[in-house]
DNA sequence: TGATGATGCGAACCTGTGTTCAATTCAACC
DNA sequence: GGTTGAATTGAACACAGGTTCGCATCATCA
């Protein structure tokens, strides 16, 4: 069997995973060769065809369990489409800080991904913005978003959301809960129903020129 | 001199960075080989160090030329932070719509930059944020914006925006007047003062459980 | 103790990489 | 018309890429 000594194969597997995943989230997947990835885990380069078919396989594993897991994560709560979309938008941003790795490779290594792995991947994808797009429909629907093309807001929002990646780090000078009602705070608006044209508008508020179509 | 026939000075060096442009954007810095490079302007391999020291170079100039344009194509105008807000957020979709390939260059090709050229890069996009957060300070300060962070803030526009890049494409659903729109409401109401907290709510708005800390 | 089989090594294969450079081409000039 | 010199070729260099495979290792089980 397995041996205990000099073997690894419980671990090797894993270690695989996530000295792909570090490597390919920081240099990029083809900026990353496989015998980079096999050294990271103390192995020769051939080992790692234990583990997996070939490197491609590595990527695509590595972004569809990630998609996987994000909609499996996370369903619509019961109740009205503000409560759905603030559970929407704090489970993503919870999710993208805790995975930073994962996230950045699932938007970055699309282009590396032949076409079949591709069209999966996209699948799940556009799975993820369903949700949030049926969501802002249903509030638009109802009156409580003011949302004027519902597609469109969805990839906003999703793009706003998701750059948290690109500059949070650990033990930054924002905490986490902070981050997460800051940007809810700003998702609210962005779809929020006008108030009705206040008349009485609040002071500081004085006129300006909008110029434009909106 | 230069040669009219067989050779094309004048008119090689601008196809080389168009090449490269293109196919970099569409297949990575990393996975493009200056033959397929020079393939695409029909010539070999070798021609082209008469136009680049150096595949690096070739990169960086894209990157570099990319931002300085970026920079020097827009100033805040005068007037109230609205204004030029608006100003700030119609320019950055048009001109992104203008250079998708770029844009996406400039935004996903950074950690194949040497040190040196990331510094330089990183310094140049921590300038135009610099504006957008400027203009977002001010407005808070006049009570006109109300961002809880204006560093966040400015992170999650330029996300927001920049991410129209994703999923535009030229002949689509949304003309780019409509698309410029869109994106300007979502900007303003993002991050626009609340409305005084109108008891006198909207018919549809009614009371929701929005259970967290804003 | 000897056979087994999972685990890994190390070398090799073939292809492709960025880059260099001597040789060639050929319009422009004297 | 011969010379010049920029533009380009095409071959070469040194190395790195993904992947394969025969062989070695060694805990386990009979």
């Amino acid at each position: 069997m397995a041996r205990t000594q000099g073997s690894h194969a419980e671990t090797t597997g894993p270690r695989l995973r996530a000295a792909a995943l570090r490597l390919f989230a920081r240099h990029g997947y083809a900026a990353v060769s496989m015998r980079q990835i096999a050294a990271e885990i103390g192995v020769q380069a051939g080992a790692l065809y234990l583990y997996t078919p070939d490197k491609q396989a590595l990527l695509f594993a590595l972004m569809r369990d990630h998609l996987a897991d994000l909609l499996a994560d996370w369903q619509p709560p019961d109740g009205d489409p503000e409560g759905q979309l603030e559970s929407f938008v704090r489970h993503h941003i919870r999710y993208h800080l805790d995975r930073p790795d994962l996230v950045f490779i699932a938007y970055m290594e699309l282009r590396n991904l032949v076409p079949e792995n591709f069209a999966t991947i996209a699948r799940l994808r556009r799975e993820y913005e369903a949700r949030l797009e049926a969501i802002l429909a249903r509030g638009a629907a109802q009156g409580v978003f003011d949302v004027a093309d519902t597609r469109l807001a969805t990839m906003a929002l999703i793009a706003m959301l998701t750059g948290v990646t690109t500059w949070y780090r650990e033990g930054g000078r924002l905490d986490r809960a902070t981050i997460e009602a800051r940007y809810w705070e700003m998702a609210r608006k962005s779809v929020a129903a006008s108030a009705p044209q206040p008349d009485i508008a609040p002071l500081a508020k004085i006129g300006h020129a909008s110029g434009g179509d909106i």
